[in-house]
DNA sequence: CTGGCTCAACGATATAATGA
DNA sequence: TCATTATATCGTTGAGCCAG
């Protein structure tokens, strides 16, 4: 754990609710041999009973095996990756390279065939406290020309309903036919609405959010909510709005009314800023929102903090970092 | 059969655009 | 100048595919 991302505070893991962070040092050994129960695969690891390996070193993905790995005390780093451990990623890719004469990684990653460039993953994962999944998440994004091409020009839209008529959800043939990514394109079709209201919320559409969530969650004004909601059923009877709209409104706005939520001030700017430079933490993204929010009511949301917290940095300088 | 990915779905995040 | 809204891309979940 150490490695990499929090040299100084291992115990500052950033949002993970459902894998506790509080395991990581004590809790990772592995059963051993005495795994009586259902064991799948992964077997293959389990045998060498140090613990940080087996989880960074192999694939799993199926509810199965992260649950069993889990109970087995595991813990891995989730959510957004740090500077740092972009660039420790890179290196190692640089470091893969070179070491076999190849000059341009993507090479390694979408053209050789899964035995060319066989424990290519396992070694790039080399360092880091993620599992091979999302490594190979991360390399598949971050070296793929067709991705980060920005917006979509409205030509582009027309021609992406048109692609989208002739190939349906052959996202691959739609993306090269675009000059983008498949998972771009696909994106883009889940979120292009075209029949939805844009722009300020109308006082009724409001009303019909609030009792939409009240509604699906059953959930009475003043409880906290929206773990398991279906969001796509609000946008359904909301009607104007998509899912996504409705997400956010909610989130963002129409909760933290409903709870009584008291308007944003200097005070808390100031406050913010007071609280950010308490933290102790070595990186930004370290910080946990969910927390700094607690009992904070002019705060309307952990993502909504956050906001606040770039708006205020952007009128310092550029993009420094720390909470300083 | 199974290791090594690959895919689909979808919420979350970061940043840009827009509006009052 | 904010605050609000839009949107491209990221991360997680959970399965599925397929060559050897």
């Amino acid at each position: 754990m150490l490695a990499i991302s929090a040299p100084s505070s291992a115990d500052l893991l950033t949002d993970e609710e459902t894998i506790s962070a509080t395991s990581s040092e004590t809790g990772t050994l592995l059963k051993g041999g005495t795994g009586k129960s259902p064991e799948r695969k992964i077997s293959k690891q389990s045998k060498n009973s140090c613990s940080k390996e087996d989880v960074t070193q192999a694939w799993f993905t199926t509810r199965d095996d992260k649950n069993n790995l889990q109970s087995h005390g595991h813990t891995w780093k989730q959510g957004q990756w740090t500077k740092s451990e972009v660039d420790l990623l890179k290196k190692n890719i640089e470091e893969y390279c070179a070491e076999r004469g190849i000059e341009d990684a993507t090479e390694i990653i979408f053209q050789m065939s899964k035995d060319e460039r066989k424990d290519f993953y396992r070694t790039i994962a080399k360092g880091l406290e993620r599992p091979l999944f999302s490594v190979y998440r991360r390399v598949t994004r971050m070296y793929d020309q067709k991705n980060h091409v920005g917006r979509y020009s409205p030509e582009e839209m027309e021609k992406l309903r048109d692609l989208r008529v002739t190939f349906g959800n052959d996202w691959i043939s739609i993306g090269t036919a675009l000059g983008r990514s498949a998972s771009s394109v696909k994106d883009k079709c889940r979120l292009m609405k075209d029949k939805c209201n844009s722009g300020k919320w109308l006082l009724e559409e409001e009303k019909r959010l609030t009792a939409a969530v009240h509604d699906l969650a059953k959930k009475k004004p003043g409880e906290q909510v929206t773990s398991g909601l279906s969001w796509a059923l609000v946008a359904e009877q909301v009607g104007s709005r998509s899912e996504k709209q409705c997400r956010t409104k909610w989130l963002n706005y129409l909760n933290w009314k409903e709870v009584g939520g008291t308007e944003w001030t200097r005070q808390d700017d100031v406050q913010l800023i007071l609280r950010l430079s308490d933290l102790d933490v070595e990186n930004e993204s370290d910080i946990d929102w969910n927390e700094l929010c607690q009992g904070w009511p002019s705060a309307r949301s952990p993502q909504w903090l956050r906001g606040k917290w770039w708006s205020l940095k952007r009128h310092i300088n550029n993009y420094q970092n720390l909470s300083f």
